[in-house]
DNA sequence: ACCCGTGCGGAAACCGTATCCCATGGTTAC
DNA sequence: GTAACCATGGGATACGGTTTCCGCACGGGT
């Protein structure tokens, strides 16, 4: 009958019960567990017993209130079913698990005001870094929506992460793991370009997202390298989505039927694509040609198979867990390592069965 | 100059600082933060602008360890990547964030030293509840394994859910919610016999897996119920991924080439099957059907669109997260409460254009 | 004018662990 | 033989909050 509480109670079981059961003092207990200490072997085996039969864990919240514990990095992402993401996830997941950190998942919606909410969540679970996953939608008020982020959690010992999206400007404490997004739109582009392409279908996603802007960008370089005019036209903006995809290639047949040629922001708004086509009984690639970006499964599942453009989303992940473990390691090391803080990954066009030279109208 | 440390210190701010700079107690701030206290309105004033001032958060680790605190729920899951794991993810994810829970995930890559070390660490966290997400692996140690889980969970007041997979036998502290696996299959079965097919290809999944046996069993039923002999020789195991199920399409048509549809375990396996269907030169469905089984978006994104059973895989993750919470706020008002232990939920065929009465052989 | 209830602020205990500092006993060195 | 030392173990304290217990001031009722 201890004064504080008997051991068998409910709930889980202390240091202090393990220490009391062993007959040695909590510290003693506490060394045996960090190893750390010189310990006798006596010592050892009496402890990890009792520790075995009490079925003992430390307490996270206890150990890291006292300095220890396990660094800790939150996923913060749009929506845990685009298949992109989770391949981030999964690179970020696996370099930390390499090294014993832990990894929360967190999903925003879309909504700025779950972005915040989510973001001081993670400020108090005092996590070593916040890594933003996918496009922004580059609002006015973003850039500075983005640095007050990075400043508050920089300050609080933590750091800000943007995983697929462009760098914020200025001075701000935040490191970017990017790809090249515009050259893998110029590189798909031009591989529509060379197989005698003219009048090309883009649905680069919605023009307000980072992600789109630069898909965009890439395909107009590629135009004006080949000398083609770029019809504008002929982009329909829109949502990553299948129904996006489907709908747009439905209304270009209505409006502007002459394209030979799709150039789709993502797999997924391919295969949108694609099956419209179909609907209006259009072979693909015979009658016209798809291409999509991003590279997930569903690309070399589609018939025909998709030439895209392939994006290293799970190196990005891994690259962007490793930045913040240099970092950190690092310690103070370098303030303000100017460069390191951007990285850029390359893409490169996948071929696979999707494209044809033009043949239903050129 | 505090004896304990300046309030620019590098690292967070903490309730001191607050108290300090705003000329109250540590009390007062901690009162006007969690509400639960009277509080004048001036008091509340002066605090309130310095947290603002500071970027004030609460330390959620000191939090937690002083008895408040966010409850949280750990997911564990084999692959994030997989679409209907996802699905029961974002189900409780929504659900957690609806009462203001936190949730985390860890994957466990199907390795069980893993998932040993991912239940323990979420342990430390004193986590709410565990959801353990999809099928299982039947082997002998899996029970034991499982009930040890469940009893250290809920020795340390935390609580294991199972997600996808049967319950577990005997009387363990743990709760499931499942869905009708085996009537989808029977539904999914009957719809092809109903059409007419009577030599089925059978690709349910690993023959260890759970959910693979379930389906299994479906289909054998439906079989019986029809009167139709069922061919042990057209059944062939292996992963729910897309090649092996362009690889048994192809191993069956070499073998048994009589089929006139498939039966696959997984939207994705029908994606591989329909696939190697094609590459053979046959239609689908003129030459042969093909049904999936999940309802995966992918499932209405193939051409054909594919017939499959859905699953209401979101709903799960909302139930799954509900019956934690219940049992939190139940207490220990109702210890063992034998049934509820299982929920069960329906599946229900969904019928789209991948299925035609049998036209190749039959 | 006195008493007591009410509203609100402060001091201190406690949550579970890690670590610093010190005590002890046995060794080694002089 | 004694002093200095190493290897261990224990006690106390800090980490950053929440919460209980107290006390003070103020106001109204009699």
């Amino acid at each position: 009958m201890s004064q504080r509480k008997a051991t068998s109670d409910a709930g889980r079981a202390t240091i202090r019960d393990v220490a009391e059961r062993a007959g040695v003092s909590v510290a003693s207990v506490s060394r045996v567990l960090s190893g750390n200490y010189p310990v006798s072997e006596e010592l050892r085996r009496r402890v990890m017993k009792v520790v075995r039969d009490l079925d003992y864990v430390t307490n996270a919240h206890a150990r890291s209130l006292a300095g220890g514990g396990t660094p800790t990095v939150a996923i913060l992402i749009n929506n845990i079913t685009g298949a992109a993401f989770a391949h981030v996830a999964k690179g970020v997941e696996g370099a930390a698990t390499l090294r014993g950190w832990l990894s929360l998942v967190g999903t925003t919606g879309d909504d700025p005001e779950r972005e915040l909410a989510l973001v001081n969540l993670m400020r108090q679970q005092g996590v070593a870094a916040v890594i933003l996953l996918g496009g922004a939608y580059d609002y006015d008020e973003y850039q500075l929506r983005m640095a007050r982020f990075a400043r508050s959690l920089d300050a609080a010992g933590s750091h800000l992460v943007l995983v697929g999206r462009p760098p914020l400007e200025g001075d701000v404490p935040a490191t970017t793991v990017d790809y090249d997004n515009e050259g893998g739109a110029y590189a798909m582009a031009s591989h529509l370009l060379s197989a005698g392409h003219r009048r090309v279908l883009v649905l680069p996603g919605h023009a307000e997202l980072t992600t789109a802007q630069g898909r965009l960008r890439g395909a107009q370089r590629a135009f004006e390298a080949y000398g083609v005019p770029f019809d504008p036209g002929m982009v329909r903006h829109g949502p990553y989505d299948y129904e996006h995809g489907y709908e747009a290639v439905e209304a270009a047949l209505h409006d502007t039927p002459d394209f030979t040629a799709v150039l789709a922001g993502t797999d997924v708004v391919a295969a949108g694509a694609m099956q419209a086509l179909r609907a209006a009984g259009l072979r693909v690639p015979e009658d016209v040609s798809i291409v999509g970006y991003d590279d997930i499964p569903l690309a070399s599942q589609l018939t025909p198979q998709l030439t895209t453009v392939h994006v290293p989303y799970e190196e990005m992940g891994r690259v962007a867990l490793r930045a913040v473990a240099d970092r950190r390691e690092g310690g103070a090391g370098r303030r303000k390592s100017a460069d390191g803080d951007h990285l850029v990954l390359g893409t490169h066009v996948v071929v696979r069965n999707s494209v044809r030279p033009p043949g239903r109208h050129g």
